[in-house]
DNA sequence: ACACGCATCTGAACGTTGTCAAGATAATCT
DNA sequence: AGATTATCTTGACAACGTTCAGATGCGTGT
């Protein structure tokens, strides 16, 4: 593994906001602090470069101190995606917040989804690695605070019926499948001309999205043409 | 490192099908029978034990024998994934071909990549992977007998307008989003419950994809009017 | 106040990994 | 044949995940 890992990050070694009050001892908070240091290898060096010894590094720990906090790598990781589900969870009810009608809140949420994803990408990678390792969703994305009950309801306003369960269940997915598709495909190079050509990325996720049925059904009625390129 | 990767699989190390007429030297020809023992490895232990090693080892040759081959790891896995996506190019056309009337022929090749995906989930985690670390989309993704082609083909022959080619592109893009979200949301424990209730897993994909607008539109009462973007 | 217990961290170690440089071996070319 | 080249092995290195025995220091009970 010669690529990656060594290199002590510039990011300043910040021990997470939170401060010295709940749980006072050796180092300040060691938990929070990697996973803040793991958060931060992820953004600046890649998904490749989130080593343990790293994260530890970056802590300004011994390799070994971690596992006084977490069985696992992959329990480090799954609390570094937890923190990432609830930063997404919480884009995601900013954009609902912030639709101006109830006939828009789909797509809004949809865009914020991707935008989150696009911006964060090694974030969502490991979200999506963590939770796929146990081949189950984390608690986090079906938290009340979180996407999948905001989707459920914008359905239901927008007209599903909120008494037929398995329909709303079934759109609820697969509008999840959809951002989640559009998340890990909006980057690559490929499509970068056409992003260009249609004024940014959020231009291309936005009309993206509406070639898709559970957005497309929850915003009018589906032959009503859309403006917008 | 303790979980996998040192035990020897049950399976035959067959050489793969080829043989010795093309370029025959001292292992036999060792690019395919590596990527046959990565194939191997990834089935049967899962994409966390496919180290080089593993694969070396598999295939009977030393550690280091692989990087005459292979400039790096990576590159084994790229040949790996290639292989992956020429496999779905196939399963995908056998659908398409499969398919009765030319109204489901989008349904079937989407029901074939989910199923393909989910049958092989190492090897489509491996595809993806591979792809995403260029962020760049296999050749093979697109290559004449892949899906791409065909999905276009099938929209146009569902009435998509063949001469508008930016709202074809965008469709293409919206369903190959759709099924890779599918694809890797289909295996999440939550749902199994609902595959049961509605008979097994293809039933349930073969809903799924009803919710979405590339195939809705392609299928059925389609609005006449195709959505103007 | 003092010692005890326990949570926390360190240091060194083991086995594994990706990768490389140098030597061995065999097929191919002239 | 001899020389060249392609192929594989051996041995080494740094980094990795993980463990374990010991050091360190907080908190509590007396």
């Amino acid at each position: 593994m010669r690529d990656a890992g060594n290199a002590r990050i510039a990011v300043e070694p910040t021990v997470c906001a939170g401060g010295s009050s709940s749980r006072p001892y050796h180092h300040g908070n060691l938990s929070l602090a990697l996973i803040a240091a793991g958060r931060r290898i992820l953004e600046a060096l890649g998904p490749a470069a989130l080593s343990l010894r790293a994260v530890a590094r970056e802590a300004g720990v011994s390799p070994a101190a971690p596992y006084h906090h977490f069985k696992d790598k992959s329990e480090l990781l799954d609390a570094v995606a937890q923190e990432g589900w609830h930063a997404l969870g919480q884009a995601i009810n900013d954009a609902r917040i912030a639709a101006t009608d109830p006939q828009s809140v789909m797509t809004e949420i949809g865009v914020a989804y991707v935008m989150f994803a696009r911006k964060n990408p090694a974030l969502y990678r490991t979200m999506y690695d963590a939770a796929g390792d146990r081949s189950d969703m984390p608690d986090h994305a079906k938290a009340e605070d979180s996407g999948w009950r905001h989707v459920r309801e914008a359905l239901i306003q927008n007209g599903a019926d909120p008494n037929d369960e398995h329909e709303l269940v079934m759109s609820t997915i697969a509008a999840w499948c959809s951002v989640h598709g559009v998340a890990e495909m909006a980057g690559f190079k490929e499509f970068e001309p056409i992003k260009a050509a249609m004024g940014g990325e959020e231009a291309f996720v936005r009309s993206l999205l509406k070639h898709f049925g559970a957005y497309a059904q929850s915003q009018g009625p589906r032959p009503k043409s859309a403006p917008k390129v």
